[in-house]
DNA sequence: AAAAAAT
């Protein structure tokens, strides 16, 4: 009865799904046999053309649920030049970059063209390849509809539109952008649309646009995945408190720690952070949106190739970012959105994998450590003693009620000197200057140890000095430029501007993109199908 | 209290 359906589905294997051979073959080359509960479910009723509904986060294998239908399904008919025979939409250019290689990936056998519309970028090679015919067009809504507005897209022609995240577009303010992409396309399309949650607003979308579909639900993650340590830890409220925690809980993790995505809630903190374990000689990355797409590429990378061992990020790497081995997350700060806290941590223990994350907590952050708590069910064991046996820094306390103004370097740790240092001079001087004068910035911190700098490994130090060149050109100051000026004094080897930088990392890698086996374990036992 | 996305 009841146990004879569950054997059953333990025993479906993707070549039961009706998935032709060459996506079968490109399937079992990349080491998958299972489908997940989500693919299981959504793959069948792709393949027939119907409309599906799936109620899913990442990591549980969303993404294959529909590229391997898709594929399957191109393999008739051809693109013709301005008329892209499918669009996938995502809230994020990480993501869409991503969506793109899994097409690459389960693709290989294929013959297809791929474009990729995000912004940041210059238009070239996405008109180009748009020109060409696009089988599959993976984008961020902002582009896709610039291009749409300059004449070199229609979209009459599609025949099977994908809608990824949408409670995170959502959230992000694309649900009208979305609405007239929707509009755009004819509605003898097939659509497949992807969300982890289901609030109101997205029901409505779901019912305007989607015709008759399959739901699939995969249960939500919120309860946290049990394969994750997860310890709050105590700290002062101040920045330098902050950091110094964060230090000493790296260096005490040491043994452990294969590497570390280090989450901020604001941009500004992201840059601020990394500079000080830049300082304190963390092999560190960032990554956030106001850094120019070219660097937002390399540090991701950089990090997954294993040359940078910290990423310090916002939640633009919160979710759906497909890092299989992630060892730690640091909640630099508690995120205030209770849900942000789930997708964050969930970024380590993936794979299967075990993971640990430390949530680094002040006095002010009680009621957003309650609200965590209270969303995932469980206390979070406190890592070394709770927020009562804090000790204020000293001639200061926790109490916020002083202004920005408030002097503050009375009781600074002799520790802390590194970190506030000539820091706004030196940025400010960058800003006005450009890339060359961040080496000098690096130059100058290493004098002061010169034997060790010797001894460090050259590469891991070539490696920083790209880091902290790429983080300062942050769109915001030079984006713009960014896409005519190669005179800056840019000593990195001459890209291939024609070219997209993931295409790059891509070829010379074989990183596992999470797939199958990307499920949380918690998850494989609820999920129903 | 933020971040994300077109310029």
């Amino acid at each position: 009865m009841s146990s004879d359906t569950t054997i059953a589905q333990e025993a479906l294997t993707f070549s039961d799904l009706g998935l032709s051979p060459k996506v079968l073959s490109a399937v079992t080359d990349a080491g998958y046999t299972q489908p997940t509960p989500i693919q299981a479910g959504a793959i069948p009723h792709a393949l027939l053309g119907k409309d599906v509904l799936g109620i899913a986060q990442t990591g549980t294998g969303k993404t294959a649920s529909f590229v391997l239908p898709m594929l399957t399904r191109l393999e008739k008919g051809r693109a013709r030049a301005r008329m892209p025979r499918t669009l996938i939409l995502e809230p994020t250019r990480e993501l869409a970059a991503q969506v793109e290689e899994n097409f690459v990936k389960y693709g290989k056998n294929h013959k297809l063209n791929i474009a990729l519309l995000i912004g940041g970028v210059s238009f070239d090679e996405q008109d180009k390849k748009l020109e060409r015919g696009a089988d599959v067009l993976i984008a961020t809504p902002g582009r896709l509809l610039d291009h749409r507005e300059r004449g070199k897209l229609l979209l009459n022609g599609v025949e099977i539109l994908v809608i990824d995240e949408a409670d995170r577009m959502l959230d992000m303010g694309f649900i009208p952008d979305i609405e007239r992409i929707c509009e755009m396309i004819p509605f003898t399309r097939q659509t497949l649309f992807f969300s982890a949650t289901m609030p109101p607003e997205i029901t409505k979308l779901t019912e305007k646009f989607l015709h008759a579909p399959v739901r699939v639900e995969v249960s939500k993650a919120a309860s946290a995945a049990t394969n994750i340590i997860q310890r709050l830890v105590k700290s002062g409220s101040k920045p330098w408190d902050k950091r110094e925690t964060l230090r000493n809980l790296i260096k005490a993790e040491d043994a452990e720690l294969k590497n570390a995505i280090i989450f901020c809630n604001r941009k500004v903190e992201v840059s601020e952070l990394f500079r000080s374990l830049l300082k304190y000689d963390f092999d560190a990355g960032a990554l956030h949106g106001d850094m120019d797409q070219r660097a937002r590429m390399q540090m991701l990378a950089n990090f997954r190739d294993g040359k940078l061992r910290y990423l310090v990020a916002s939640d633009v790497a919160a979710r759906g970012l497909d890092i299989p081995d992630v060892s730690h997350v640091f909640n630099y700060d508690v995120p205030i959105h209770a849900e942000d806290y789930v997708h964050r941590i969930g970024r380590t223990g993936r794979a299967g994998r075990s993971g640990k994350s430390f949530t680094i907590a002040t006095k002010s952050d009680t009621k957003y450590v309650d609200a965590i708590e209270r969303l995932i069910g469980t206390k979070i064991e406190w890592h070394d003693g709770d927020l009562s046996t804090v000790v204020a820094s000293e001639g200061e306390d926790d109490a916020p009620r002083r202004g920005k103004g408030a002097p503050r370097r009375a009781g600074r740790k002799d520790d802390d000197r590194k970190d506030r240092g000539e820091r706004k001079k030196g940025s400010e001087r960058r800003a006005r200057h450009g890339e060359e004068d961040a080496s000098s910035v690096v130059a100058q911190q290493e004098q002061p140890d010169v034997a060790e700098a010797a001894v460090a490994d050259i590469s891991e130090r070539r490696a920083r000095k790209e880091a902290i060149r790429s983080e300062n050109t942050e769109r915001k100051s030079s984006d713009r430029n960014e896409q005519r000026a190669p005179e800056r004094g840019d000593t990195r080897p001459q890209r291939d501007n024609s070219r997209p930088a993931r295409h790059r990392h891509q070829e010379d890698n074989d990183t596992t993109v999470g797939f199958g086996d990307d499920m949380p374990a918690f998850m494989r036992i609820v999920a129903k199908v």
